[in-house]
DNA sequence: GCTAAAATTTAACGCGCGTAAAATTTTAAG
DNA sequence: CTTAAAATTTTACGCGCGTTAAATTTTAGC
């Protein structure tokens, strides 16, 4: 350890003996400069481990090396985990990423853009809320920060969308129940939240149709995020009117199934593909719970991998190439049928 | 709209008829100028929406208005959870939350700490790994940056810690099922990351020892974060040797409780306190799913709401006083039984 | 060893805002 | 209306770094 104190980048450039705008370039692009240029710094580096300030950085340049990343929840696993694959993607990248969290309302979801707007962001990736979305505020915000959105398509909105396909979702979930036994029911929240869930509902209804089957629907009640607990009180309410005690239920997510499952297990009722059970159920999404529940659920895998990577890339790319795309893109990756032992 | 663009503070004081200090001074505080001049801003201030650069106001402050928020694990609801109450009452305090998760890893961990420290918050609060924590490098960075522990205490780290009181935790679940049957049989990782576990693991030995009872221990394998497929994993194991398959379990944490019960369920074991129930289990944390197990699990519910609070409290006490505590403060808040249906 | 190209140094300006000191204006109290 | 106190304006410097242009040094090719 030296003495000195190195308080900035020209005192740091003295003791390393490169003058400070060699220096300023090497940490802009370490390769920017002759290698024993780089020895030097770097031995001067561990030396009196300096870091430039942030600050100074990102008001002098247009572009910050941070990538905004927004989830309408993340207490919901599902986006707890989309999200740490992205943060790894964007620090892989030479980003640093900063997460934020709309907690599920409009309001929330305004601060971050404003929040993020401030921290002049290369790029955000933002999963909005659907339905609860400020569209004219999101619409204003990508016009001055390159946006892709993921996980939820809003119509025409940033330079492309990420996500997933519904139509396969239900196409396999529906396929595999049909096949293996009676035709299922979609159980579903009346006024979803979440734009997929009426993809979801279409692909439905349509898969139902193609095969000349009536498409039953049954709907419940609820508002906000509390997807387990509103599953849990539909499919009590179900029960309590004679129905959907048995045959085959197909969830529109896994946070609805795991609801719906715990009541089914107040009931008595015997969930599963054997033979003594009362009723099948499947879902979507493979929620990171979805493995632990009883029985453990059928349903129909994210390509997180896929979906984050594919995002991120694409942002990147924009990043780069001036911000804007000339037609917006849009790309969904299948589902993976996962068979587990509810249906 | 006016046709003027507002670039700056400069701009922006110029529109609004104020001098730039004084414009600058109603930034930091807006009580701290005379009303009308205050309203002269504002009136200005929806009309241009101007916003400081946040990184030239950062660059010349020591301290910034940010805080940290470091979780262990963001994918764990229980941290999703507590992250999201510790995130708006810092927000409501006027302060920017900055929300870190060291996904498991000591790596991760000790770059979150860079981060920070590249930052400059005016305060942290980090709930460590525990054993897998980096305890010089946590030293360093509180020598640093006022710091507040929670949920998981580090000797002497910090400038405080606040988290709940395991004892608690286990007297409660212990006494209860000492009561209401047999008595219990702790199920928990053979090397737990966290060192909560062995708090809990300790008062279990002393819980039962002062009742005259045979503290019986039974540890599982495993290593990370996984905890439902290591609970499972160990459960299986332990039911294949003839144990537990009766009688009364208590998991140390949620998570593995989560596993135990899909095990015991894929076996066809009963949980529950009724009649022709194979065993009970009971477990400690009330994570957000433990509503929704099969059956819904009995556990003891933190304090959530009173630990974010305390910490922050602290913290910002901290942050006014000059970042030090003559005497490093533990607080730690009771359990609160939840009675299900589990045992 | 010579030369053109590449890299570095020197010098200097700008970014947007915090902040201090002195001069001026406004406010509140009598 | 006077006066002291409070608030604001003026002026000016500094923060740490990006960036540019011209001068200088180093490198690579022959």
């Amino acid at each position: 350890m030296s003495g000195e104190t190195i308080k900035n980048m020209e005192d740091f450039a003295t003791v390393s003996g490169i003058s400070r705008p060699t220096v300023s370039k090497y940490f802009n692009n370490p390769d920017s400069v002759r290698p024993r240029t780089r020895e030097q710094i770097e031995a001067a580096l561990d030396q009196y481990d300096y870091r430039p300030n942030i600050y100074a950085i990102n008001q002098n340049r247009q572009q910050t090396k941070n990538v905004g990343i927004v989830v309408p929840f993340l207490s919901d696993p599902f986006f707890a985990e989309i999200a740490r694959i992205i943060e790894t993607l964007v620090i892989d990248a030479g980003f640093r990423p900063i997460l934020l969290s709309s907690h599920g309302g409009q309001a929330q979801e305004n601060e971050n853009l404003e929040t993020l707007r401030a921290l002049k962001p290369a790029g955000v990736l933002i999963a909005p809320l659907g339905r609860a979305s400020d569209k004219s505020a999101i619409e204003t915000f990508c016009r001055n920060v390159p946006t892709v959105l993921f996980d939820s398509n809003l119509e025409g909105l940033g330079e492309a969308f990420i996500g997933s396909d519904n139509a396969s979702f239900v196409n396999q979930t529906v396929d595999y129940l049909c096949r293996s036994g009676s035709a299922p029911c979609l159980f579903e929240m009346a006024t979803p939240a979440n734009p997929n869930a009426n993809k979801r509902r279409f692909a439905f209804i349509d898969a139902m149709e193609r095969r000349g089957l009536d498409p039953v629907i049954h709907k419940i009640d609820g508002q906000g995020w509390a997807f387990e607990e509103i599953g849990r009180a539909g499919a009590h309410a179900a029960f309590d009117k004679g129905l959907l005690q048995s045959g085959t239920v197909l969830c529109s997510n896994d946070r609805l199934a795991i609801g719906f499952l715990a009541a089914a297990y107040e009931r008595g009722l015997r969930v599963g593909r054997t033979e003594n059970s009362d009723l099948r159920v499947a879902s979507h999404d493979d929620h990171p719970f979805s493995r632990f529940t009883c029985p453990s659920l059928t349903t129909a895998a994210h390509d997180y991998g896929a979906v984050a990577e594919h995002a991120l890339r694409l942002l990147l790319e924009l990043v780069e190439g001036g911000g804007h795309l000339s037609t917006r893109e849009e790309t969904v990756y299948p589902a993976r049928l996962v068979l587990r032992s509810s249906a």
